[in-house]
DNA sequence: ACCTGAACACCGTTCAAGT
DNA sequence: ACCTGAACACCGTTCAAGT
């Protein structure tokens, strides 16, 4: 948002193959997948800022305003692009285990480790619905489990949203934050490691106390227990379920 | 993103008393107050395509470059406008009860609602670190539940970082949901009403036993649910240490 | 000292023209 | 049919010039 553009004075100035302005491509060059590959490169490679259908175009030599035979704006294409994403990543190395609670930890670690992958597109990849193979995968795949965990439809219905909601919203803050330029990152974490001790104890006699315990807001261990916290209320809802409809519970 | 920009033929076309071109602001009409105002009408009046430096010029009467003697960048200046709405917002309002899950509670909805108020800078109110008044004070204040609750302070560390970035992650997935162009939030919600229940149930027999009952992404029992489930979690994590600490529980 | 104008280096997007 | 060029209506930001 506030990096100032360079100038393009970069580096070998021989290679003027790059840009329009050369040989017109031959015809059929293109195609969405083509260009959703390259879309994929120029992110990982040079992040959000970057990611135009200038560079784009760049990346495949084409002239920016091709990229519309082939998606109908950018919103399409990062849409697009996210399901591709994802089906690479995680799509069919889901698969079901005996314990219910070890697969929504995968899960969640999957969409976690994806998330943090392309911090540029966290956001859409947490708040979208893409309905295309995978989404419907994953989504199938946390219902059996919690099914399996013991709940009813109504209750799992309801933590199929809630465990889905927390797992994409917190590991797109995480993402987020990540994607900050560094300048910005370091200060807000140097404001919790520096500012936050040096309160006035009068005023802030919690924060004097504990000054030196408190966690960088993006450590990394929040989200691990946070999804467990999240397993561990939805096994109790289970068996109190069970208790109510069984006879007898089993073990306990 | 994908809108396009309609053209400038709004209304009145007698009033061309607004925008650069007209006679000179008198001096010091402009500061960081001033603007900050005037940024907060047009956040919550034309969203945040319009949040530019273009628009709040207008807005105070003033050129787009002026702006810059008074914030270093739009960065800032959207920093400085984000602990202005929120000191307003709930500044000062919150107040210690003798129940530490109200008080956690009372908080989560509080910042529920700020940022729902504000989604276009919901990412940045749940990520950035402003390091005012405001926010030390809801450290605090959390951080005081959080002991009050029972829990020892290395454990309070960790679930002020858990129940704040849950709370605040959630809260702004749902804000940016709900900013989204009415078209594309209408093809997401549609997407969960009327494709899901489609799906063949020999693929995906989970989804389609329970189509019926499937809720929707940005149903807002989910904030609440997640809410409650954490201080579930919290009350029990409390309870333990003080079973270990304490010769005897309380009441139990 | 404070505000403005001109300019720079970009954006996304449309549409007529080239091959 | 597919790709390109020119153009439009914007952005954020810098810096010299006006008052």
């Amino acid at each position: 948002m506030s990096v100032p553009k360079a100038e393009d004075t970069s580096g070998a100035p021989g290679k003027t193959s790059t840009g329009p302005g050369r040989r017109r491509l031959p015809r059929d060059t293109l195609s969405r997948q083509v260009i959703l590959e390259a879309a994929e490169r120029v992110a990982a490679r040079d992040g959000l800022d970057s990611f135009t259908f200038q560079s784009l175009a760049k990346e495949v030599n084409a002239h920016p305003t091709s990229l519309y035979r082939h998606f109908r704006d950018k919103d399409q294409l990062v849409l697009e692009l996210i399901d591709d994403l994802r089906a690479r990543s995680y799509g069919g190395r889901l698969e079901a285990t005996d314990s219910w609670r070890e697969d929504l930890r995968t899960l969640a670690r999957y969409v976690h480790e994806h998330l943090l992958r392309y911090p540029q597109f966290a956001v859409q990849m947490a708040a979208r619905t893409t309905r295309r193979p995978t989404e419907f995968a994953n989504v199938e795949f946390a219902l059996d489990a919690l099914l399996r965990a013991g709940l009813d439809e109504e209750d799992a219905a309801m933590y199929l949203r809630v465990f889905g909601n927390v797992v994409r919203s917190l590991a797109s803050m995480e993402a987020g934050m990540s994607a900050l330029d560094p300048e910005t990152r370091d200060g807000d974490t140097l404001a919790w490691q520096l500012e936050y001790r040096r309160l006035p104890a009068e005023q802030y006699p919690r924060i004097a106390a504990m000054s030196g315990q408190l966690k960088d807001i993006g450590d990394p261990q929040v989200f691990d227990t946070a999804v467990d916290l999240l397993l561990d209320a939805i096994e109790a809802r289970a068996e109190q379920a069970g208790r109510r409809s069984k006879p007898a519970p089993k073990g306990t």
